[in-house]
DNA sequence: AGAATGATGTAATTTAACTACATTAGAATG
DNA sequence: CATTCTAATGTAGTTAAATTACATCATTCT
């Protein structure tokens, strides 16, 4: 856990003295780092081993791996102690908090995300004829962002965002085939449907979700990952943006065993952009 | 700058010695942070002294404070001393990178972003008569993201990624309409011209777009992110991500805006997704 | 080849952190 | 209310770590 919100938790069992201690880190965690065990001593108005004894209760080896904790807490640039949006928060208050419950989970996922999966992702989407990306609510951007990645590489790819079409669309797959779905939970009843109706008609199905879930087990290549839910209200999903990233790191997959040939291609679309923009203006 | 890569790229500047030195912290920066200067030095064979002009040369006041510099880059799960893709780079090694250069970018957007920009589009979204996201290209699934969100908030919105539409739709535009504008450059001709086309329909119109942009100059309000440009060619645009943690910003901005009343409706939207999906087998 | 500059190491010094012990404050018991 | 015990805190001494000053060595340029 964050060093900083363990102090701020562990405020009502420190001693008198500790907690002095404690509240002059709290107040200017930033300048506790820089000083010497003496300066916080004075600081705090207490004696040094007292500094010294709070430190190792925080389960650290002395003051200066305390120090080290301590940085690495404030690196994530997280001067908020909680996350989680409040009713009163100003707009820097939970602006900040989103955006770095969103890193968090990003994190998350980046450490729970099996890179064998990747690479045999990667494997079924190269060699595929024709890919489909669906996605049902907050998952529909998601594919729409996968068309218009997977798009640029010049492989037939379509992105459907409604049931019915979704159904067609499988109905008429063929071998070569392979469908990418995008679902959180990976329990939504007709995303399942889809994913069996996608294999009956002999297509692949990769399913871009959350571990164990029926989804997962639908399909034939699950790229699973643990995002932390959204169980505050006011919390939005971080679910979707960890999914674009996973297609970031698909596409990049393909576009490097794709070879060189094909990575010039891309440049030549990303400059055909070009023209539709105003020019930036040249720093002196 | 991230000490770690700043050694990195630094390597070529540093004496032989020290070069020893950056070697050896580069390939364990962990065990790096935990060691004396004189385990250090030993570990890379030279002198004490040696570690601390290296530290020095890094612009810290010396050895603890380097330590203190190179935890706080280690804070954030940043084992890859490059965020930059490399043609060999096994699937391991891309999706970090990717993952790490994603999260770099929502920081730096959340660094840069000015709460009072959010507070009065707070403001004008929570006035608002219905609301209008407009998107294009890789910005479109940011838009699409909106409306997924907006929705939920029992506002009319729409949202376009066709340029015909969003024109018609700006045609049609009358007070009380607020236009929502996603692009990371703010350069796009037609973006433009459609923020132009929304004032003349005396529509408000909102920017989340870079900063100094034509599109941010033509709008009535821009809120606007700095987030690092994709000059990599296997580096996907980190931009969209960053609209959408803002946009996830904007609708929380809202929310609390309207009062516990209003809250109490987002939880039975919520609930009413329920039966659309498996449940979720209840731990033991 | 020889001087001069920059790099590196050695040894001494300084500073910071830690330990052991003494003192004090506060709680519990008669 | 006094007394004793325990926990908390501080003092002084010790150890370890980091830094400085200086000497030596390598390298480059004339």
């Amino acid at each position: 856990m964050n060093t900083l919100e363990k102090i701020q938790k562990n405020l009502a069992n420190f001693s008198k003295s500790e907690r002095k201690v404690a509240e002059v880190i709290l107040a200017n965690p930033q300048t506790a780092i820089q000083s010497s065990i003496a300066t916080l001593a004075k600081m705090a108005d207490v004696s040094e081993p007292t500094v010294n004894r709070f430190c190792r209760r925080l389960d650290t080896k002395g003051f200066p791996d305390f120090k080290l904790h301590l940085a690495q807490s404030l690196a994530n640039g997280t001067p908020y102690v909680s996350r989680h949006v409040e009713v009163n928060d100003s707009a820097d208050a939970y602006s900040n908090k989103i955006f770095e419950s969103s890193m968090a989970a990003l994190d998350s996922a980046r450490q729970s995300i099996d890179p064998q999966q990747i690479n045999r992702a990667v494997d079924m989407l190269t060699q595929a004829d024709q890919i489909s990306f669906f996605g049902l609510g907050a998952s529909a951007a998601v594919a729409h962002d996968a068309l218009n990645k997977f798009f640029r590489f010049n492989v037939p790819v379509v992105c459907f965002d409604d049931v019915l079409m979704m159904r067609m669309s499988c109905i008429n797959a063929r071998e070569g085939a392979v469908v990418v779905l995008f679902s959180h939970t990976g329990r939504t009843k007709t995303l399942v449907d889809i994913a069996r109706l996608a294999k009956e008609n002999h297509a692949q199905v990769i399913a871009v979700t959350s571990k164990d879930s029926p989804l997962s087990k639908e399909a034939t290549l699950a790229v699973t990952m643990d995002v932390p839910e959204d169980t505050d209200l006011y919390m939005p999903m971080a679910s979707r943006l960890a999914q674009m990233v996973a297609v970031d790191v698909l596409a990049t997959g393909f576009t490097l065993r794709r070879g060189p040939r094909f990575r010039e291609n891309l440049k030549r679309v990303k400059e055909a952009l070009k023209e539709s923009r105003f020019e930036k203006p040249q720093p002196l």
